[in-house]
DNA sequence: GTGGTCTAGACCACC
DNA sequence: GTGGTCTAGACCACA
């Protein structure tokens, strides 16, 4: 029952260290889990979890002391939300969106639990 | 990496089915794959694919028809939708919003690309 | 005798790509060797071949076509001589002030050299 | 992978050798390492080691003493000089101009750069 | 055929 | 111990 695994898991391992840093689970300047110790985590190779750090390497989300490890980068929080929003606006909102109209759903619908969900968050 | 599986598997396979339904691939009276056929394409334990059958009966999305299999109810579509609206609005649009204020998106981003969305659908 | 290769594998292919293009060898819109021929071209594996197209597709010098194979980019010239800018600046040119260093050679010797270098070419 | 292998192994290691003398690492007088020993440190066949010897001792930057070794010449830190400036002006400067000219490069990028290598150094 | 993802296991340099 | 590179071989979706 795994059709429709829809991305990637090295984007989802990506997406995975970008919650937990939007989330300041992991701060600035945290080390991040070793390569290996996440790869035993998620139960996943090596290999794909080092891509994963590779990606977020690239985004600048997470910087490399040599011999010590992976830490989050100054800017991680800034980069991670830059990321996410981009993934977000192009991937889950669409598909979003397709299922309001699949289900008939209009917006006029959504608009009172948003402001039920702020006010409760306020 | 199965972190993330949000929804058990029955309830997976009552979606896979209701997305069927609802995009009209399978349509009114029509015949719906045998309990071993789903299993088999799904990759899953028969029991499992059972067990969403019977949720879709007690839904009235599919009824049974003794000795010859399970067929899409008269109110199968209008069911399905109910069922999935009710779903999408307490668990998909929670989470949809969560992840709004995560990334401190704002509705007045979301507001164009819905226009622009329904325009390319009409 | 292969002590200080002093680049990985897949970012010396990615010079040997961005050197046919910049000698127009390969031109704007052409398709570039499958992952597949080039490994056998370069007697290396074809993931490490695949590695240095990643990085060439996320610095736009080519682009995919699913199926179908890789192409040079519209930008696929001016990225690649962006590319090789940064790192001719950054690593060969202090390599060779180094040399000059070490050989005790000045920029006095260089000049005529330079200027005889350019009348060739004109 | 070893297409742009330019020079032949020998010289290679008659470039080793050199660097060393030049960097003091190995001074005047001092014992060079046996062809046997060397063939083992580059891992290559002792005859192409002795080859390297050979053109090393005709350039008078070692000098061999029956029985005893290899060892670097009275005027070797010189004539290493000499050689390795006239390849360097021959071989390795024509490669750097046509670089330069490939990337679009002027000489004026690379004055301020020189000076702050030459003030780093200083 | 094409690119892309994943696993397994190896070896390296750095600290 | 750390990240990084490379190989070998598998499987997938797309066309």
């Amino acid at each position: 029952m795994d059709f429709h695994e829809q991305q990637p898991i090295y984007l989802q391992i990506v997406d995975y260290v970008c919650e937990k840093i939007l989330l300041k689970q992991w701060g600035k300047g945290d080390r991040v889990p070793s390569v290996r110790e996440l790869a035993v985590t998620l139960e996943v190779n090596p290999n794909t979890v080092m891509r994963a750090y590779e990606f977020l390497q690239q985004k600048e989300i997470v910087y490399n002391q040599r011999g010590l490890g992976l830490f989050v980068a100054d800017d991680g929080v800034k980069n991670a939300r830059i990321y996410r929003q981009h993934e977000f606006l192009h991937k889950e909102v669409p598909a979003f969106f397709a299922s309001m109209s699949l289900l008939q759903i209009g917006v006029e619908e959504l608009e009172p639990m948003f402001k039920k969900y702020r006010k409760s968050k306020a």
